[in-house]
DNA sequence: GCCGTTTTCGGCCCGACTGTTTTCAGTCG
């Protein structure tokens, strides 16, 4: 029984008491426990002896879990399913429409599902319902079609480029003091809903009515003093939020808009220990009344004795419990600390670029170093290279690192490992390499045991320096390939072997949670790289610093951080 | 259902907005 499989039984419970109308705080709690068994490091049945002393779980929960562990089945489930039938869950994914709603229609108008829901919208059975009216009816009726037609969150791929168009756009605007983005995108959450910002101003109105006319503007759904919503057209509709603020209340409205919700809880609960309320305006005394303000969230956070716990790791995981340990937060990794990117292609292969252009632009960007990996020869749609052409572009870039006695570009490949397990060039090759990468790009459907021996063979020759985009995962696209991610970072581990966060924005793989473990539990050494196949794409390191903020790594645990001597030593301790 | 350096009972994060209402419930973030 997979953990994923309780949480998704416990969620069920969780709904359909919520469709029953039982107490908001009895279906939390259930939520809380499916979160908390998705979440766990371990598999769930190990831990039944202990359940109850995990905070969240109860003599309730802990029963329930144990019963869907030992029998694959729970009686409270099954009751629940028995008086609400299942085809009324759907219905909790159309916007504007919650549960409470939802019970009743099923309970008063026997609709039991989005069809039933559609035909009584056309027959406006729907405005007769006490309580309910036309702009009811014909608000569930837009939900539906939105439903339908929108993917729920959009990768950040899509989100960021539409966010910085916005921000160019914001700082023409007049009466506007400062701005920032919120919401999931500034924790550098791989998928949005919608997007944020904060505007600070002493003339909400103008600037709203500058906010409804910017160029991308297709549809306003919302225009007052205090919030403006609009719809903005790209590829899809991309809702956007503008909250118009006055300049004392723009940090603690930046704090409460970027969340994420699980954090800003736990701050709250905080708050009410010491005998404060926070809201998006301020922190109040509950028992004078008083509202203190901040200039910054460095200061909304110094109020309750703790540092600035960046956005990133804003997700109610610990980061609060962390920050008040001796030790505090680790120092997490900036982009200032990077100095050289170590994967990138170049026309040699499939990039779009020359390798003096792509230097010259690392070199603008204060590297001291890049690694040039273009594809090995398996991989012909990319114009992978020959052994041949490999040692012909070292020549080349010997040549080039003549040029500069402040930069280096390091001779590098981008190495298929076959789908036998075997690797695309032998090791005599490989020894001349500066940087040898190791990359999946065949045979994604091979089972978990296949995949996984395939890439710790690779990671046990002595040459390999990284893993390239591990998990092969496409964000909204392609879901990882069965890889053992536990076993690779142990071997990883034993030989000192890299692992890549991909920073394409893409890709973003590993992925935050997993880069996580990588630290805490195993200790094992990664490298963020943009995988450019041109000039701007070298700027998609940004994402990359801020997923591996969410994953919690420091400078220290990232080999690109390092000078040149410490990496070229680091490279050839096994050559 | 969960929880307790104020509590084993009585709380459980907070406010805005909307549509339906003469004072509020539901939904959302």
């Amino acid at each position: 029984m997979k953990n994923r499989t309780v949480a998704r039984m416990l969620l069920e419970i969780a709904q359909y008491l919520e469709i029953e109308g039982a107490n908001a705080f009895k279906v939390n709690a259930f939520r809380r426990a499916s979160q908390i068994v998705e979440e766990m490091g371990e598999p769930v049945e190990d831990r039944l002896a202990e359940l109850e002393s995990i905070p969240g779980i109860g003599k309730g929960t802990a029963a329930v879990i144990r019963e869907i562990v030992e029998t694959g089945e729970s009686v409270v489930l099954k009751e629940l399913k028995e008086k609400i039938p299942d085809s009324l869950l759907p219905l909790l994914k159309i916007p504007g429409l919650g549960p409470k709603s939802i019970g009743r229609l099923y309970r008063e108008l026997d609709i039991s599902s989005v069809k039933e829901l559609e035909q009584a919208i056309k027959q406006q059975k729907i405005r007769s319902l006490p309580g309910f009216g036309a702009k009811t009816e014909q608000k569930i009726r837009e939900g539906i079609r939105q439903l339908n037609h929108k993917p729920e969150r959009f990768p950040i791929a899509l989100m960021l480029p539409v966010a910085e168009e916005i921000e160019d756009q914001l700082r023409k605007c007049r009466h506007i003091r400062r701005f920032s983005r919120a919401g999931s995108l500034r924790r550098f959450r791989e998928t949005a809903k919608d997007l944020d910002f904060i505007v600070a101003t002493d003339h909400p109105e103008q600037v709203a009515d500058d906010l409804v006319h910017l160029p991308q503007v297709r549809n306003v759904i919302n225009k007052g003093a205090t919030k403006v919503s609009v719809e903005m057209d790209y590829q899809w509709p991309v809702a956007v939020d503008f909250r118009l603020v006055r300049d004392d209340e723009f940090a603690s409205a930046l704090h409460h808009f970027t969340g994420s919700k699980e954090h800003n809880v736990q701050m709250r609960q905080r708050a009410k220990r010491r005998g404060y309320k926070i809201s998006e305006y301020g922190v109040e005394n509950v028992e004078t009344g008083e509202l203190t303000t901040f200039e910054t969230e460095y200061e909304f956070f110094r109020f309750f004795d703790l540092p600035l716990i960046p956005p990133e790791i804003r997700e109610g995981k610990g980061e609060i419990e962390r920050a008040e340990t001796p030790g505090g937060l680790p120092q997490f990794i900036e982009l200032s600390d990077i100095r050289g990117d170590l994967h990138m292609h170049s026309t040699w292969s499939d990039g779009g670029n020359t390798i003096r252009d792509m230097a010259e632009a690392c070199r603008h960007r204060g590297y001291e170093y890049m690694a040039i990996t273009d594809h090995s020869r398996s991989l012909r749609i990319a114009g992978g290279l020959s052994e041949e052409q490999l040692l012909a572009q070292k020549a080349e870039i010997d040549e080039l690192n003549k040029e500069w006695d402040d930069f280096k570009i390091l001779a590098g490949v981008e190495m298929d490992i076959l789908s036998d397990g075997r690797l695309d060039f032998d090791d005599g090759v490989l020894k001349e390499m500066d940087v040898v990468i190791g990359s999946v790009h065949t045979a994604f459907k091979q089972n978990e045991d296949v995949l996984t021996k395939r890439v710790i063979g690779a990671i046990e020759n002595n040459h390999v320096d990284f893993i390239a985009h591990p998990t092969g995962r496409l964000i909204g696209r392609r879901g990882p390939y069965a890889l053992n991610v536990d076993a690779m970072l142990r071997a990883a581990k034993e030989t000192d072997t890299a692992i890549e966060l991909n920073a394409n924005p893409n890709r973003l793989d590993l992925h935050a949670e997993h880069l996580r473990k990588a630290r805490e539990e195993y200790g094992v050494r990664i490298t963020v790289n943009t995988d450019a196949h041109s000039i701007p794409e070298l700027d998609n390191m940004k994402v990359g610093i801020g997923t591996a903020r969410r994953g919690w790594l420091t400078a220290d645990d990232v080999i690109n951080t390092m000078t040149l001597d410490e990496l070229m030593r680091y490279l050839k301790r096994h050559d």
